[in-house]
DNA sequence: CTGTTAGCGCCTTCAT
DNA sequence: ATGAAGGCGCTAACAG
């Protein structure tokens, strides 16, 4: 019923050999031999197995995609544009999540899922311990990380501490002094994790205009729902903030939620700026530090496909960040504040 | 480098059928056999090669995730449920994003890509021609539907009809009359599609009620930007409209966004109803008729795995759908409309 | 430019 | 309960 390549070289009068180059466009082969081979493959309904050709070749076209979470933002959009660069390609996506749950530490990245599985791993906002890098370079194949580096090895991103320093400065130009910081979990601590380079630019930022940070900084889930937690255990600490820098717009959004809980208004009475550039954002008029999670997608899994034809890359490639001003800050007020 | 089964079978004293036997759990391997292969497995760092398995056994433990978008509340939500019940039973998931862009209209699945490279086949989300269907169930593989059943398949995913008319009582028993519907692509036609049936369900409550529904219907794309776009081309023509039945609670922030374009207030001068449960609905307090989209994946997730194994599954699972009163609704005001 | 011939690494009867 | 051996369908030398 399914034809094999056999089939398709006795329709066409050719061996097999000839009809695997003729249909992988490899050199060697005449035209007119070609769409002979072409046509015969077509009337057949030919589509060659990928197991066999996986395991006569040692090559997947598959890549793997490993990310904590699909239904974030970032990450979703960043999977989306892998996912259809690498389709344009004839590549496979093939998708691992390393679920790093409210509840506990996730579990450590296993390559051995991925061995003879595919041909490069792209890593997706999942900042990596240097032994699970090392681990995942044992595949001995090619790697790109997106939106969360590792040392020494190629990465797509933005500058976070860049980013977060924008983010501060526009605060601190409008005249706030108490500007806190909603981070990430208390446990992610590796120093190339968006959430610790985003609270060092925080904190870089305010150093340089004689700004304290000390007990200005919480940290919570990276979503909603911990942005809201974490706003509500700082303002219950220093109900003196006047302005807040979130680590995502998702966390973001938590914070006016809590805000809107103790009855304040943004930017009113708190100013907050957050970073990702939600679609959602504009709702609430958040102002934020956008980025293109899509296009850093795209151009990661390009980068992959080229270090597997063995083609030099970038070490290293920054997208821009961008302030986009939406509304959600302004000077500060004098506010009454009862007690510290 | 990379040890064989025939590097374990040497190891564990047997042959290489019998390390197969014992390392996939089948029967007929003494306890004593199975634990001595187990062990030179691991000492080995052995790991099957995936490709090698697929073309002898002609399974690939892989299923085809097909799908529009991943960047979508529905869409992530379903495909990081699908993904994590697959791998509990060590599945891989494949990704296919079709993508329908706001541009031209998709292009067709096409099963070349998934054949002989999956066991089964989940479709999220996309409502497929009767022929596509076809084809898709060419490749003699099991199909599972999520969000956008097709006839005679098994599917997964809510009441739409019910849940378009819950969300239209819950408008009406308010007391409006002017109920409209943000509905999805106009071309978006299959009378299986979710955005069909919600129209289909709105209308339904309507007449149901003695109520008007023509002109009332404005169509789409099915995000926030196609929610404001419609509702401002809706408010245009029926500025006497006083509540809103989005099909998306993506489309519903649209028609907040453009409401507060146009100076009105939410719900004081319009009401608003979402469908989904989107966690930042609650920002805006948007009521909404709530699903579980996460659970809605790993169901059909499980249904595809019995099917492969060939166990009996319902032919439908319907999950409930319930209204999350946020406060986007409230009684119609008495406002002055300049025209019709 | 094309054909021949070994494998690639595992699964699966069929014996034993 | 275990072993022997023939594929699974394709690719990649190597000839010619």
């Amino acid at each position: 019923m399914a034809h094999g390549i056999v089939d398709v070289a006795r329709a066409a009068g050719v061996s097999t050999a000839t009809v695997s180059r003729a249909l992988r466009g490899l050199p060697n082969v005449t035209a007119a031999t070609r769409e002979r081979v072409r046509r015969a493959a077509d009337e057949l309904g030919y589509v060659p197995s990928p197991s066999a050709a996986s395991l006569a070749s040692g090559r997947t076209r598959t890549i793997g995609l490993i990310t904590p979470w699909v239904a974030h933002w970032f990450f979703a959009n960043v999977i989306e544009g892998a996912e259809r660069a690498l389709r344009v390609e004839d590549f496979d996506a093939l998708l691992y999540t390393f679920d790093v749950t409210r509840e506990r530490r996730r579990r450590r990245v296993d390559p051995d899922v991925l061995r003879r599985r595919v041909d490069g791993v792209l890593v997706v906002g999942l900042p990596l311990e240097a032994d699970e890098v090392e681990t995942l370079e044992g595949l001995g194949q090619p790697l790109v990380f997106v939106g969360a580096g590792a040392p020494g090895q190629v990465g797509v991103g933005v500058d976070d501490v860049a980013t977060a320093r924008r983010a501060v400065a526009h605060l601190a130009d409008l005249g706030h002094r108490v500007i806190a910081h909603v981070s990430g979990e208390p446990d992610d601590v590796l120093p190339w994790s968006p959430a610790v380079r985003r609270a060092q630019g925080w904190r870089a930022e305010l150093a340089a205009r004689g700004l304290p940070s000390a007990g200005l900084e919480v940290h919570g889930h990276f979503d909603v729902a911990g942005g809201r937690a974490s706003t509500h255990a700082l303002l219950d600490r220093r109900p003196d903030t006047t302005a807040v820098f979130a680590a995502s717009d998702e966390m973001a959004m938590g914070a006016v939620l809590a805000l809107r809980d103790r009855g304040l208004r943004v930017p009113g009475d708190v100013s907050v700026v957050g970073v990702d550039g939600h679609e959602m954002g504009e709702h609430l008029g958040l102002t934020t530090m956008a980025q293109n999670a899509h296009d850093q997608g795209v151009t990661a899994a390009s980068m992959l496909l080229e270090m597997i034809t063995g083609a030099p890359v970038p070490a290293d490639v920054v997208f821009p960040t961008v302030l986009v001003d939406r509304g959600s800050t302004a000077p500060p007020c004098d506010r009454i504040v009862t007690s510290a």
